[in-house]
DNA sequence: GATGAATGAGACTTCATTCAT
DNA sequence: TATGAATGAAGTCTCATTCAT
């Protein structure tokens, strides 16, 4: 859990430790512009990729000057990286309120399956652009250090973190249920979004009872 | 420049002469040149991206003028959509030989999923141009074409097609069978190319295992 | 802010309250912040270029806001005059104090080189702004100003001015005679200052000797 | 005289060793187009400063779309890089004619001073980029590399090299004799493209004579 | 007076595409 | 047919300057 002390430092000189700043601007008081610029951000490139979203297009979106962004960010990676962390923290905290302790691991595991695909589903610009984030080069580095790193305070991890690794579930290494478990999800959201298909209550059920059925312990049969 | 003496060997690799083979029941007959420009797309979009890639390096690559491009495809576009088609049809190919008609559904479910999970990892190029392809302006329209369209002709989808509508499985939109197939499988892939944990021929076939858990038919409990 | 306690102490050993001093005989009396606001502009350029210090970094080091340098300065290219006009008056104050009335021509003029070389030595950020300065649009025109107008109550000037236009001086232009002595004198400085030699007081001595043989008459030979 | 070797990428993967590119242009046969870029830079370089003339303003007055300056030069750096290297040639090329072996080390020398005086007089262009190229991070550090490598080969410095370390001259380090010699001789011709001074064959005389009185051993006195 | 957030013109550079050879 | 030099639109980022607080 090393806290590398990342500074970014602007052309006038201001420093600004990243940790800091991503307090400042997600939990502390981000400035109404600061919000527009990720906002602006998160829409367009969700729609469009990065790539082909220039930064003056998300500046006239924000209602913002070019320049203002750079008051902000750094780089046009560095806004990337914080429209991530800030979907990344509406999505922990929309898992959060997710836990219920009196139940089953099944049920517990259903139910966080469901929030999620719900909370995706209802986030589609949020959705997108994870997606687009964690297949480019910006994510996989992300990616890498949530796994090797301590994975209990970061994504949606971590409320997973302990069903995942309990005694009802198969023994695959990490990554593998993983796979089990997102790789149905978001295949599946996507698929919605898209409108290959319509993800209504009962189907969401069943995928997360899929998804249960792939990683639990069966019985010898 | 002479047809029979050049072999370009990759670096996965294969060389023209084989690429020429499998390209052969695509089109007509694509020119030496044409394919070494589709190969040399196809090796540097992997790595770097559609927008990481100039043409001019992609001609370099496949030991021709950039000018020449413009001779086989209108468009970059075009250049990628006809990369994608190449990938696509060698999938499909791949997973032709894979039907093990006189085994259990189950069993052939297992076979068909450990086989494109071992063409894909073999085949890392072209498991990373999809991924790329799909999570792009690109593929989304692409895709869209695949499922409303005729979904039984394309992609791997048809191999599974039969098995994934049986009996055995889950009554459940399509759609959600194959994300609870695909997500795992790709999910697997990806994490491990990407050097997050290792696909070895156990974990390959818990993970297969678990994708049938997931879709087929429990037992009332 | 009180005036009296803030002492900020620059890198060169100097601090405001000497320079608000050498500032009192120059206009009538600037600010402390005009002052901290001048000293950076100098420090900065010296090290970086006109063009290599944007004013917010200027007013960073001033420990200034942007704006406030507005109010001193209508322009960047005002403030780049007037820390030229302060390094210039500074330069002949420094050499006002070094006549010696009472010794021959060549005690008093290799005195002079003497004295402005080690001033130029030890005020090194003064040195390389004016460098900076007469070599680019801002001091071509402030220089033929100096020469066409009145050439004897700037720079420098002013204390050779007798001496060189003496008996004991060969019979050349002025400005030729000024480039056979200013010429060594600034291209060693400079050589000194980038570390390509060591002015040492024998060395300094020399090249002023130098000098006088270069523009004194001769015995015919 | 380690001749590193600098290898100059551009962004469609071409390499250039930078020693090959110097030949290139310069010796071998540089393009219509490259020259004219070249040209195109030395003006207004010259007129304008490094940082005051664009590449638009440069690519426009040589004909040429601003791209093009991008395939001959890797940067606007490497352009002024070159744009040196070419100028330093000519005036090197420019005094190699100038030996007169049968003659005095004064004589010499004279007519080295005054050749070099008359070439940059005549080319007043190349004097005034030379001049900024000098007080520029671009020169300084070139400006070491000839003093600490082997000055022999390089810009005016050869033809003099013999002459200033013989016996003729005083004892001193070699960069003060350079000052001694090259310091009048640069004012000199600043003053005179600046209007200040004429410098006819006479002045020119005078200087070079005294650039020789400056560093000559002189009889004891 | 003082501040510094906001602005947008403009700098450098890239790269898909064309076209004369 | 093949080439690659040439192009210029478009992208990212900087920074002098303003103005509401």
């Amino acid at each position: 859990m090393t806290d590398e002390i990342k500074v970014t430092t602007f052309s006038d000189g201001r420093n600004v430790h990243s940790a800091l700043k991503v307090n400042m601007m997600i939990t502390k008081e981000p400035t109404e512009k600061c919000l527009a610029i990720m906002q602006a951000a998160l829409e367009l490139i969700a729609e469009q990729g990065f790539h082909g979203t220039p930064m003056s297009q998300i500046a006239n979106r924000a209602g913002v000057g070019v320049g203002s962004i750079y008051r902000y960010f750094k780089d046009k990676d560095e806004l990337i990286h914080a429209v991530h962390a800030r979907v990344d923290k509406q999505l922990t905290a929309a898992l959060a309120n997710g836990r219920t302790a009196d139940a089953s691991q099944k049920e517990q595991f259903i139910n966080l399956v469901i929030l999620l695909t719900k909370h995706l589903i209802a986030n589609p610009l949020e959705f997108k652009f994870i997606e687009q984030y964690y297949n480019s080069p910006y994510g996989i580095e992300k990616k890498r250090e949530k796994f090797v790193a301590e994975p209990s305070d970061d994504f949606c991890v971590s409320p997973f973190h302990d069903i995942l690794t309990g005694d009802s579930v198969k023994d695959l290494p990490l990554p593998a249920i993983y796979a089990l478990v997102f790789g149905p999800l978001v295949f599946g959201v996507r698929d919605h979004l898209v409108g290959l298909m319509q993800l209504d209550d009962d189907v969401i059920n069943k995928i997360a009872e899929g998804s249960w059925d792939a990683i639990r312990k069966h019985d010898k049969a």
